[in-house]
DNA sequence: GTCTATATAATGATAGAC
DNA sequence: GTCTATCATTATATAGAC
C-alpha cells in the first residue's frame, strides 16, 4: 500500500518503468551494434550504456540475437530518395552517402550491415533481408531489363562506399566538400538507374 | 619438392618438422581467417585444421594477431590485371571478380578484408594497408585528375561486389554466366579508369 | 521490476613433461 | 619439436533475493 502516491521526487535513475527501460536498451543496442558489429558488441556494454541491468536484456528480449533483430528492424533510409524519382537519383544518393554525419545518434542500416554481415550468427539473416527487402524493392523501383542485377550493383556501390568511408576511414572518402568524389559516385549509380 | 629424406618411414602425422608445421599453420590460418574473420576465428580451430597442436601457434607466431598478419602478407591479385593496361581493364576486373571460384584453397585478400575490417584488433591495420598500398598504387596506375578518388571508387565497387556476392550470397551476383552483370560492373569500373 | 551472484562455456596464452 | 594440462579472462544466460 501507498506505493504510487509517494510525495518524494523520483530517484535519480529510472526505476519501475519497464517501457522506458526497454526503450533505453533498444536505443543503446542500436548504437553499440552499429559501432562494433554483432559479435564484438557485448550485452554488458549495452546494458551499461542504457543505464539498465544486464539481466533485463534477456528478460525483455530473450537473447542477444533477438535484441539485435529488434534493434535493426524496419529501417529504410533509401525510401525518401526513391520517392523523388529517377531523374538525378544518382546525385541525390551520392550526396546523401557522402554527407552523412558519423556521430549522430541515429541508426544507420548500411553501417549495421557492413559491421555484422560477417557474423555467423546474424549474417545469414542480414543477407536474407538485403535480398528480399532492399534489393528486391530497389529492383521493382528500377524496372526495365536486368532490374535485379542493376539493383544489386547499386547496393554494392553503396555498401562498398560506406565500408571504405566510415569503417576503413579511407582518406579520399572523407575530405570535406569533395565534389569530384560525389560526381564519380553519382555517375556510376545513375548509369545503373538509366539502364 | 619433397621433405628431406629420412631412413625410416614418416609417422602418421607430421613430427619433428618445424618448417612443415609452420607452413601448415599458416595455410590453415589463411583459410579460417578468410572464412570467419579475425574475431570469430579461433586458434584451436586453426590448429586442428593444420593438424598441429594449439601451443605451436604461439610458439611460432607469438600471438593470434601476429599470425593474422603473417597469413595475409604480400597478397595482391590485382597486379596481373593492371599489367595489361587501361584498355578493357573494367571488363577484365569484372570477369575476374564474377568468376572467382568460392571454394579454391587460395587466399583471397578481398574476402579477408571484408570479413575482418570491422575488428577492433586488426581493422585499423587493414585500413592502413588498403590506403597506403592498394588505393595508392591504383591511383598511381590511373594517373590524371582526382586519381585517388577514382581509385577509391574502384576499390569500393570491388569490395562491395565481393561482399554481396561471396559473403551475403546475393542471388543476382551468383547466377552462372551472368553476362549482363559483368557488363554493368565493367562499365562502372572503366568509367573511373577513363576519368 | 530490478538487482546481485553465479552457472556454464569458450577464449588466447603459457608452463612444463616427454 | 610437440604435447597435455591449466591459467586467467571474458562471454551469454539465468536463479533467486529484495
Amino acid at each position: 500500500m501507498t506505493k504510487k502516491e509517494t510525495p518524494k521526487p523520483p530517484p535519480p535513475s529510472r526505476t519501475r518503468d519497464s517501457d522506458a527501460t526497454r526503450q533505453a536498451i533498444l536505443q543503446a543496442a542500436q548504437q553499440v551494434f552499429m559501432a562494433k558489429g554483432f559479435d564484438a558488441a557485448g550485452v554488458r556494454e549495452i546494458a551499461t550504456q542504457a543505464g539498465a541491468n544486464v539481466a533485463l536484456i534477456n528478460r525483455y528480449f530473450g537473447s542477444k540475437e533477438q535484441l539485435f533483430f529488434a534493434a535493426i528492424s524496419d529501417q529504410d533510409h533509401l525510401a525518401p530518395l526513391l520517392a523523388e524519382g529517377k531523374d538525378g537519383f544518382g546525385l541525390r544518393l551520392a550526396s546523401y552517402m557522402a554527407n552523412k554525419h558519423l556521430s549522430d545518434g541515429d541508426l544507420d542500416p548500411t553501417q549495421v550491415f557492413v559491421r555484422s554481415i560477417g557474423s555467423v550468427t546474424v549474417g545469414p539473416a542480414l543477407s536474407e533481408a538485403t535480398q528480399t527487402q532492399h534489393i528486391a524493392s530497389l529492383a521493382d523501383w528500377l524496372g526495365g531489363e536486368n532490374a535485379e542485377e542493376r539493383a544489386a550493383m547499386i547496393m554494392a556501390e553503396l555498401l562498398g562506399f560506406d565500408m571504405l568511408r566510415r569503417i576503413a576511414g579511407i582518406d579520399a572518402f572523407n575530405r570535406p566538400d569533395n565534389q569530384a568524389l560525389i560526381t564519380y559516385f553519382a555517375r556510376a549509380v545513375q548509369s545503373h538507374v538509366d539502364g
